[in-house]
Order: C-alpha cells, then sequence, then structure tokens
DNA sequence: GAGCGGATTTTGATGACTCAAAATAAGAAT
DNA sequence: ATTCTTATTTTGAGTCATCAAAATCCGCTC
C-alpha cells in the first residue's frame, strides 16, 4: 500500500497537472508540498522506481496512469468524506477541507461505498469539486469562470476553485455558493472588478483573481441534478450545497 | 502532538491494565503491539521520558494519570467512530473495530463532537464497551459474566470482550448481543460448558472461555436506556445493538 | 563563448520506529 | 552458592521522510 505520504504527493501532482497541464517543475512540487527541493526530488525518484511517476531530471515530472489512478482514488475519498461531513455530521464546508485531509487516507473501499450510498452516488463534493468515480473517471469540468463567462448572461455557480477556509467563509457570506444563479452584471478591467448579480437578490463585486476562482455553468445545463442524497439533507443538518 | 504509535501504545496499555491491573510486562508489551521485546522496551522509555509511564527497568511500566487520560481519549475516539459506523453507514458490528483503529487517530475534536451529538451521547459501544466522556470519565463495568452470574436468573447481555469479527459473527448468528436478555440454565464443570437459554427463543451451549466473555448484568439494572441515537438508527440502515 | 544566476540534484545527517542478535540481570533449581 | 532459565535491555543496523548545505547543470546575458 502507498504510504499516506506517496498519496499525498500524487494527489497534488494531479491536481496541478489538472490546473496546468504539462511536466511539474521540481520547485513547484516542492512548494505544494512545503518540502524542501531536495525532498522533492528524493521522493520523486522513489515514486518512479514505484512506476507512479515519470521523471525527467531537471525537466519535471508526471503521473503515469498508475500513478493518476492512485490519485483519483485518493481525491475520490477525500471528496465523498467532505460530503458526509456537511450533510450528515453536519460541520461548516469551509472547514472540511482540513479534516478530508487526514480522513481520505484511513478510509476502506468497503466504508467508502457505504459512504457513496448514504449520499445517494453524488456527482460533486461541497464546494462543486467532481466526485472520480471508484473506475477512476471523472466528469469534464468547465473551464468558464465569473471572468470568462457572457456579460448578462444567466448562470450556475458549479464550483469553487479555492479550499481556504477564510475565502469559503466569504463565499457563503455572499452566497456565491455552488449551485447559486447569477448573473455577471459588468467587468471594469481597469478597477480589475467584476460585479455579479445574484438571481436571489443581491450582488457582489469581485477582484478579477477572485472571481476566476468560480466556475460557472450555462443555467439549466445538466448535471446540476438533484444534490445527492437529498432526502437525508432534509433531517440532518445540512446547512449548506 | 502524540504520534499515532504512542497513542496506539498508551491505548493497548490502558486496556490491558483494565484487564489485569497492576504494572505490564514488557514481553506483554511487545506481544499486544506486535512487536519485538527490545522495540517495547525501547517506546516506553519514550514514553517515559514524556512522562505518560512509570517504567521500573525489569519490573513493568504504568501509565500516569496523563498517560491515561491521553489513552482514554483514543477510546472515545475509536468507540464514538464504531458506533458511527453502525448506526449511520450500516456496516456490520463485527467488522467496525478494524476500521475504527486507523480513524481513531484522525478524528479531529470538533468532529468528534458531532458524532457524539449525532448519535444522542451514547454511553456504550456496539460492542457494550464503555464510551469515555470528553472529560476523561468511564463507566463503571460488571465483573459478572455468563460464568458467573447466578443460575436460573433473568439477565441482559451488557457487553461482549472479544472484537475478533469471527467471534462476533458467532455472537450476532447466536443472539447474545448487547441488550438480550438471557438466562444461564446450567454450567457443567466437567464438560466446560455453559448453556443460555435466550429470553426470545433459543439457546447456545459455549465453553466457558467462550461464556467468559460475555459480561452481563442484572435485568432491569440502570443505564441501559434507551439506545442513543434512536431516532436516527429508525431510518438509517441500523442492524444491530 | 565566458560567465552568471536560479533551479535542481547530491550528500550527509536527523528523528521516529522497527528488527536481529548479543549482553545482562533476576529468580529458580540443584 | 553456583548454575540454569528466561525475561529484559542493549547494541548495531535499516527504512522512511525530512532538512541543510554543497555541488551541478542549463539557459541567458554581455
Amino acid at each position: 500500500m502507498a504510504s499516506r505520504t506517496i498519496e499525498n504527493y500524487l494527489k497534488q501532482l494531479y491536481l496541478e497537472q489538472e490546473a496546468v497541464p504539462g511536466e511539474v517543475a521540481m520547485g513547484r512540487l516542492a512548494t505544494i508540498m512545503s518540502v524542501v527541493p531536495g525532498t522533492a526530488t528524493a521522493m520523486v525518484k522513489a515514486l518512479a522506481d514505484a512506476r507512479l511517476v515519470h521523471y525527467s531530471p531537471r525537466a519535471g515530472v508526471r503521473l503515469t496512469e498508475a500513478g493518476k489512478q492512485l490519485a483519483l482514488h485518493v481525491l475520490r475519498r477525500h471528496r465523498l468524506v467532505e460530503l458526509l461531513l456537511v450533510k450528515v455530521l453536519g460541520l461548516d464546508w469551509s472547514e472540511v477541507h482540513e479534516e478530508a485531509e487526514e480522513l481520505e487516507h484511513v478510509i476502506s473501499d468497503k466504508l467508502l461505498d457505504r459512504i457513496d450510498a448514504l449520499l445517494g452516488y453524488p456527482e460533486v463534493d461541497p464546494h462543486g469539486d467532481p466526485i472520480p468515480t471508484a473506475g477512476g473517471g471523472v466528469q469534464a469540468v468547465s473551464a468558464e469562470t465569473l471572468v470568462s463567462c457572457p456579460l448578462g448572461i444567466r448562470v450556475r455557480i458549479a464550483r469553487v476553485l479555492d479550499q481556504e477556509p477564510r475565502f469559503l467563509q466569504f463565499v457563503e457570506a455572499s452566497g456565491l455558493v455552488p449551485g447559486a444563479r447569477v448573473e455577471v452584471a459588468e467587468r471594469d478591467a481597469q478597477a480589475d472588478a467584476v460585479r455579479v448579480v445574484l438571481a436571489r437578490g443581491g450582488e457582489q463585486t469581485l477582484s478579477t483573481a477572485a472571481a476566476g476562482k468560480f466556475q460557472v455553468r450555462a443555467e439549466g445545463a445538466e448535471s446540476m441534478e438533484a444534490p445527492a442524497g437529498a432526502s437525508l439533507a432534509e433531517e440532518a443538518p445540512a446547512h449548506h450545497f
């Protein structure tokens, strides 16, 4: 079995490759993992020996298919756990990321199946991040964000790309949570600002950087079906979704 | 923070001291922890440095108050997790022990409180083991077992002292689960056997060793109040209690 | 094309946990 | 009392993941 360290390296490599396709530089990996560069090099060599990554010295590192599958497995556990914590245990979605960081390494397959079933085989976690399937598949992700989508068109927040509790608390307060219907009223390049109007009332102006953290989907698009585990959500203290 | 290794040593020391009051011998500890004796000695020295145990070379080891509190904390997490897995996730009580062995080390205090609340502040886990309080208290435990209790008197199974899945599956099948009402019909010292009659019908003959693994309480005694989290149990797939 | 600078790799060490096997102590047996 | 037995402790070594700092490489500037 992969150690939890290895699981973390693979997970972060996957997320980085998802964000920036191509090879991941050592310095970048070291930063992500909060280790010194030498440590990253050493670990990557070990991962390469285990055939979990392709490693070209001084060029960078890239997941192999095996490494990617393992990473997706970890991500599946992470995201299902997050959803469980929010919907069943009633934790705040701004704090479940930290908890899941630990739990993702100690959930057995059997338990994971139970969680999946209890939640009704959900497709996305509380942040809108897609939950990989047991088979290792992932939903394609819409690349549109509040920065790139057309002005004046009703869209739905699909995913929030920042897991920082501070940021998520702001998201919560402003109502820009996954599932919320909004439209971009205006963008001001000079002011570096994006003004967003919420369908259910209210508006919020964001910096371009902040707006770019919200992925959106055309209103009425697929895959925003009944939130998984809705029946349970009624009684359990499920604050947000 | 105590490493998971340390948490495990402390937990096992606590359980051993509960079973056999007094100092724990090194060889015994080594066996319990599945390490060679030298490893146990080394770890115990480290624990002594951290003031978690009292250690007298060649005499044995004993938890300090601090060590005991830490052990109880781990045990609290372990047992609440077990109950959560059975009542909310619908896992079989014969298998939750293994799962909880891992989970007990990664549950935050906040999450633990949520679990406790969701389950309705239960006093015992699915095996009947008492759940230590957040303050570090534990229920006194009845010392009566199917071997020692009076013949022909109705008692209730309070606790099953063996966590082996195989054994627990037998317990399940025979109906001698915590909460079951039974009476000991006869004991045969020669045959080394104990015959138990279940109130709800059926009977079962056990070896003395097996019978000794069932702690019992006089029928109608305190502390067998409404199983914690009963409301939830109705809808969730809570098989056993 | 010689040199510079930043990223990367190497090297040497450390801490936590473990094993194997040799050394030791303490109690039991003769 | 001397020896034997057996549990315990010590010693030496290995693995995993890490850091600090020295060595190396590559592309870029002048």
